[in-house]
DNA sequence: TTGAAAGCGATACCAC
DNA sequence: GTGGTATCGCTTTCAA
């Protein structure tokens, strides 16, 4: 428990210039700089933050906003922004609470305004009104990811060019009976980044003239909820698509082991594209557009510390790449696949 | 911005006052306390946390340590501690870097040093000698969820008991050629608990008599670990056991995908128990011990708050319970099974 | 029941 | 270069 005073008297300097030696602000003599960080270092000393934030303002804190934490997008972001924070020094404070819920409320009213934070990023967020208000006044740095661009720092993959791109590649192999899959039931939950997507997907249906072999099928944005709505649509032969464009993997899975179990044979009998490059992917071949939350997390934390260093610094939206990773979940449709689907009809 | 002072100013008291009736320590007439209550209100006060801690020695923050972010047990834990911590109107301070990295021991040098928390909840860690000295001289209270019981407070289920009652539900079917699925190739990065669950297993193996069916196999503890591994194991019909254990549910469904791929059926040719009941157990309708790791994040959160308020509470190790839920996953070992099993060898 | 004043542990300004 | 000192915003004796 030792003060910068015991660390000063140690040194035989005043608290004064022991802080200067210790922070590296201010002239010190290189004698007494070393004098005192020996002495700093065999006194065991720490200072203690809420001294330092108190006279500086500043907490050496970041705010993390995220839906949820069991959702792989959100995970990677979150380790991604973890492990950039701790190279800094920087503390993660988090708050995950699910959209429109009780504790997200008692989030945004009761601890942003704590003032505890040097600045916040908010994860796969679209901000309801009062939200964002709030943030905004918070008048301290925001940078979103993956989610709703609010006139401040945001980084996030093209999610409609990931999802025309995924929907050309299916139309490119002659697919037409192509189903988007997944994305919140009532429209109105559906996040940001998936309704992107949505978008891209409808764009290129409509840009191929493809438009009436286009559907969406809702789903939760889950494993277990692709699965299921899956089971669904493949079970009927009269109106199964050809292929499918998942609004992520983990729908793309339970996409695949839902034909799997139909005796549906991927990518013979059915197509499945993904966004995201899930872990899971490899083992279920499945092609999809990549993305990396992690390193998003990464230049969330870099493009927040460049606003914090200068708060004049504009903000922007940066666009990660996200590649097509060809794997093995698609192919061209030829005669055997129109052939299987036509004796259905 | 309104500072402490302002309040008073408004309501027409002194700080002293101001803060007595806003904390609620001390005597306060009913009247005034309304009146300061309603001036902080009106000017949106907030107290500034540094300068609380400062003087109190309080944070309102809680550290939180995981290994990583993207294994379901310590996504739900986190997700239950920061429920229970929210709804207490405590912080909660996010470290999580894997076990013997770099990042690890930067947190343990660096961070607990920091004097920033008023408690530790450690998940499933089982710290080196160094980092639980670290965490002991760090003199505030700790508990430890699913993981090592270094004295402190602890919550888990009886992992040992949790595998023994899989591995006997297979047994009471007439299994014996059982395999336990999962845990670090190296032994010695085996998770604490994960290690208890093996040791369980092999408890039942030999009160049975069939130790000599009995065999671990090492996976990594992720879906596509447990699939690779299920692949190799199951690949060779004259070693392919007519049961599995497996360390968790996540290794557990991926050996069943690997078992469908293979075109072994589950039950009939193949029984498979998990643990966890993760959110993916029912699409495979898989037999497991259930266990509820946010449960176990609100139990830490209650036991920690125990110890905060009176340090002089003793540290208990709670058990919460591990029920077996039934599904499909598992079948007797009858005729069928054991011709095919034959036919193989 | 209330108010004045003394810190909590650092930083930063201003003389020296 | 270095040392006194005011200060950050609040809680908490101690008197009144």
């Amino acid at each position: 428990m030792a003060g910068i005073a015991d660390v000063a008297r140690a040194a035989g300097v005043s608290k004064a210039t022991a802080s200067r030696a210790l922070t590296g602000a201010g002239y010190v003599s290189e004698a007494t700089r070393t004098r005192v960080q020996h002495a700093a270092k065999e006194l065991g000393y720490v200072p203690t933050t809420s001294a330092v934030s108190l006279v500086t303002g500043r907490t050496q804190t970041i705010g993390v906003v995220v839906p949820n934490l069991d959702r792989w997008f959100f995970a990677q972001v979150l380790g991604g922004v973890q492990e950039a924070l701790l190279e800094r020094r920087y503390d993660l404070a988090l708050y995950s609470a699910p959209p429109e819920s009780d504790a997200r409320r008692e989030m945004f009213t009761h601890f942003l305004a704590r003032k505890r934070f040097d600045g916040v990023i908010a994860v796969g967020i679209e901000p309801t009104a009062h939200e964002l208000e709030r943030l905004v006044d918070f008048g301290k740095p925001v940078v979103s990811v993956g989610g709703y661009d609010a006139g401040t720092s945001a980084v996030s993959i093209d999610d409609h060019a990931a999802a025309r791109i995924a929907t050309e590649h299916l139309l490119g192999l002659g697919h037409r009976e192509i189903t988007f899959l997944g994305g919140d039931p009532d429209g109105r939950q559906m996040s940001f980044g998936d309704a992107r997507r949505l978008a891209g997907y409808w764009a290129a249906m409509e840009a191929a003239g493809a438009r009436g072999g286009g559907r969406h099928i809702p789903s939760e944005v889950t494993m277990p909820g692709g699965y299921g709505a899956a089971v669904e649509l493949l079970g009927d032969r009269l109106t199964r698509p050809t292929a499918l464009v998942a609004v992520c993997d983990e729908v793309a899975v339970g996409a695949i082991i839902a034909a799997r179990r139909l005796g549906i044979r991927v990518p013979e009998h059915l197509s499945v594209v993904g966004i995201d490059d899930h872990e899971y992917a490899d083992m279920f071949s499945l092609t999809t557009l990549q993305q990396k939350p992690d390193q998003q997390g990464r230049t969330a934390v870099r493009l927040l510390m460049a606003q914090l260093e200068d708060p004049a610094t504009p903000g922007s939206h940066t666009y990660e790449p996200s590649p097509l990773i060809m794997r093995n979940s698609t192919a061209a449709l030829d005669d055997a696949t129109s052939a299987i689907v036509t004796i259905g009809r």
